[in-house]
DNA sequence: CAGCGGGATGAGAGCGCTTCCAAGGCGTCC
DNA sequence: GGACGCCTTGGAAGCGCTCTCATCCCGCTG
C-alpha cells in the first residue's frame, strides 16, 4: 500500500476515474467483482491499489443499512466482566467469530441503571445489526429495549424468564448445565457413594438452579439437609460447606454448583481433617483453568466449553441477520455439551 | 417514548413534516437548537418524541466526518486481557469516560500475526476517530498502522520506543512507576534494612523497567547478585526468590515488581523459615485488589490508580480529537502518581 | 446478412443528514 | 419615516456509496 497524505481518503470516484471505468463498475469490483470482465477487474483493483483506496463505512452503510458492527451488552461490569474468566473466554470465542466474518464488536457496559436509555438510544439510532446479552435478571429491561429496536438479539446464558425446555422464545447458547450436574452426581453415586451434598449457586442464576435440578434428577428424594447454598466464589463455599459438616456430618461427598465453590469446600474439608477423596469425594463445575486444576488434590469437574459458547452466540446472531433479510425464522437456542473430566478430587 | 412499527424509523424529514418547519430547523433542533426561537424548538422536540425519532448515525457520520467511536486496541488478549484485572480496570475507565462523552468502544482483539491488516483496514475505513492501544513491544506494527491511516492514538503504558522521560513524542498514560518504586526501596532503607534485594520484571515492559530503574535510583551501587528477575507471575515470584536466598542469604528485604510475584516470594520465605517483615521486609506493586490484602501478612505495596488511567487515556484521546479540528497541538502524555501503602509485610 | 438475446457497462437516483447561502422579518438608528 | 443590519428560517447542495435501469455491444441464430 503507497501512502497517501494521512487523513486524506480516496473516493470510489477517484478509483474510478484512474481506472478510466464508471463508478458502479468500480463499485462491482470493490464488492466482489461479480459480472465484471477481467481487463477492468484488473484495471479497478490496481487503481484501488495505488490510490490506498478504502471504502468509506458510512456512505455503505447508509445506503445498505448493514452496519458489520454487533453489540455486546454487559450489564453490572463491576462484579462480572473481565475478572469473572467466564465472560472474558465468551468474549473471545465472540470475538473470533465475529473477526471471521468482518464483523465489529461494539462493548456496551452498563455502569448504571441510567445507562439503559442511552443503550435504547444507542440499538435505536442503528450503530449495530444485532446484539449479544448476557444472562440476565428476571427483571432486566435489556430484552424490551433490544425488542423495541427491532434489534436481533442471542442471549448467553439461558435467560430467566424462558422455561428450561423451551428453547424457542429468545435464541440463548448455554451449556447443558443440567446434563453435566446429573453426570457429576451419578458418578459420584457409581462411586458407592451415598449421602451426597450439593453446594448450590444463587437461586437468581439460571445456571445455578438448572445445576440444582440435575442433581435432584439422579437424588429424586434427595435430603434438604444435604443442600447449601453460595454465592458462586471460593469464600461462599467454604462457608456453605462448613454448614453441611454441621448438617450433616455424615456426607461422603459433594457436588460443588461450580470449582471456585468447590476450592472454597476443599479448604474447609481438609481443615476438619475430612480426607479427599477417601472420605469425601469432591467434583466441581466449570473447569476452571486456574482453579480446577491448581487444587490439592486437583477437582474432578464438569467442563464446558466456554470459548465455544462465545463463538456460538455470535454465528447464531450472524446467521440470524442474514435471514433475516430472506424472511427466514429466527434462529433457535442451543445448549453446548459438557463432559465430566476426572481428576483426583472424586 | 412510543412504540412505533419495529424496524421502522422516522427521518428527519417526518420530524419536520410534523412539527411544520424545515429539515434544516429541525436538524438544528435536534443538534442543540441553537438559533432556533423557542416555540419552533418545542414544536419539533414535540415530533420528535411522537415519532420516537433517532438520528441516523451513518447519514450523520457521512456529512460530519466524525463517528463518535473510539477503537480499543489489545494485542495478544490470550495473556492478559481480561484475565487480567489491570485490563479490565483500565477498559472500565475508559468505558466509564467514553460514555460521558457520547462515545463509543470499539474492541479490537489481535487473535494473531495476520490480524494487523484487519485492523489497518478497519482504522482506514474511517470507522472510529482515535484508538487506544495498550503497551506494546519494540517492533510493534501499531503505531505504524495508526499513524499511516492519520488516527489519533493514545497508549496505556510507556511505549518502549520512547525515552523514559520524553513525554512529548507520542502521548501515552503511565503509572510514575519509577517515581513508586523509589519510595519503596526507600521506605525499606528507611526501616533500616541494608541487604534489599529486587524481584524485576521482564526486561521487555517498560514497567518493569521503570521500576528497575527507580531501585537503582535508590541504590546507586547495587549488588546485583540481589536483582533476579520473574515474569510478573506468582510461580516465577517463587522462583525467583527462591534464587536470590541461594545467592545472597543475608537479604533483609525484598522488593518485588508486582503484587503477584510478591506473593510467590512469600509462599517461598515463610516455607524457608524467614519471618516477614521481622527477617525480611517485603513491598509489592500494584495493589492489586484481590492479593495484597489477601496475603498473610498482607502486602505493603505501592499504588496506582488503574481505573484512572484508563480514564485518562480517554480524556486525552477525546481532548485530541476535539483540538484537531482547531488545529491545536496534540497532547502531551500524563504520568499518574504512585502511593505507597503500608500494610504488614514492611 | 439481418435480427435477436444476453451479458457488461454507465448514468443517475437516492440513502438521511448537515450546512452554506439567500431570503425574509423585525427592530433600531438617524 | 426610511434605511440598514441582525437574527431566524428555508432551499438546496452534497457527503460517498449502492443499485436500478437503460444502453450498448457482442455473438449467435435463422
Amino acid at each position: 500500500m503507497p501512502e497517501p497524505s494521512p487523513g486524506f481518503r480516496p473516493t470510489l470516484e477517484a478509483v474510478a476515474a484512474r481506472a478510466g471505468v464508471s463508478r458502479a463498475t468500480a463499485s462491482r469490483v470493490v464488492n466482489g467483482g461479480a459480472g465484471v470482465r477481467q481487463p477492468l477487474v484488473d484495471k479497478v483493483r490496481r487503481a484501488v491499489d495505488e490510490l490506498g483506496y478504502v471504502p468509506n463505512h458510512a456512505a455503505r452503510t447508509l445506503v445498505t443499512r448493514r452496519t458489520g458492527a454487533v453489540a455486546v451488552i454487559i450489564a453490572e461490569p463491576e462484579i462480572r466482566i473481565f475478572s469473572d474468566p467466564f465472560f472474558s473466554q465468551q468474549i473471545r470465542g465472540i470475538s473470533k467469530e465475529l473477526t471471521e466474518h468482518d464483523t465489529q464488536l461494539v462493548l456496551l457496559l452498563l455502569e448504571g441503571p441510567g445507562d439503559y436509555d442511552r443503550i435504547a438510544r444507542y440499538l435505536a439510532g442503528g450503530h449495530v445489526d444485532g446484539a449479544l446479552a448476557f444472562s440476565l435478571h428476571t427483571d432486566d429491561p435489556i430484552p424490551e429495549i433490544t425488542r423495541r429496536a427491532g434489534m436481533p438479539t442471542v442471549y448467553g446464558g439461558r435467560p430467566s424468564w424462558t422455561a428450561a425446555r423451551d428453547h424457542q422464545a429468545v435464541p440463548y447458547v448455554d451449556a447443558d448445565n443440567r446434563g453435566g450436574a446429573r453426570a457429576a452426581v451419578q458418578y459420584l453415586r457409581d462411586l458407592g457413594r451415598r449421602r451426597i451434598a450439593h453446594i448450590a449457586g444463587p437461586r437468581d442464576q439460571t445456571s445455578a438452579v438448572d445445576r440444582l435440578d440435575g442433581y435432584h434428577d439422579v437424588l429424586l428424594d434427595a435430603d434438604p439437609r444435604l443442600i447449601a447454598e453460595g454465592g458462586f466464589t471460593v469464600e461462599s463455599g467454604a462457608r456453605a460447606m462448613a454448614e453441611l459438616l454441621e448438617r450433616s456430618p455424615d456426607l461422603d461427598a459433594v457436588f460443588a454448583a461450580n470449582d471456585l465453590m468447590a476450592s472454597g469446600a476443599l479448604l474447609v474439608l481438609k481443615e476438619r481433617g475430612r480426607a479427599v477423596p477417601d472420605d469425601v469425594a469432591l467434583v466441581g463445575f466449570d473447569d476452571m483453568d486456574s482453579v480446577a486444576e491448581a487444587t490439592d488434590p486437583p477437582l474432578t469437574t464438569v467442563q464446558q466449553d466456554i470459548e465455544g459458547q462465545g463463538r456460538l452466540m455470535a454465528r447464531l446472531l450472524l446467521r440470524g441477520l442474514d435471514r433475516d433479510r430472506e424472511g427466514a425464522p429466527a434462529p433457535a437456542s442451543v445448549i453446548t455439551p459438557t463432559r465430566l473430566v476426572r481428576r483426583a478430587s472424586a
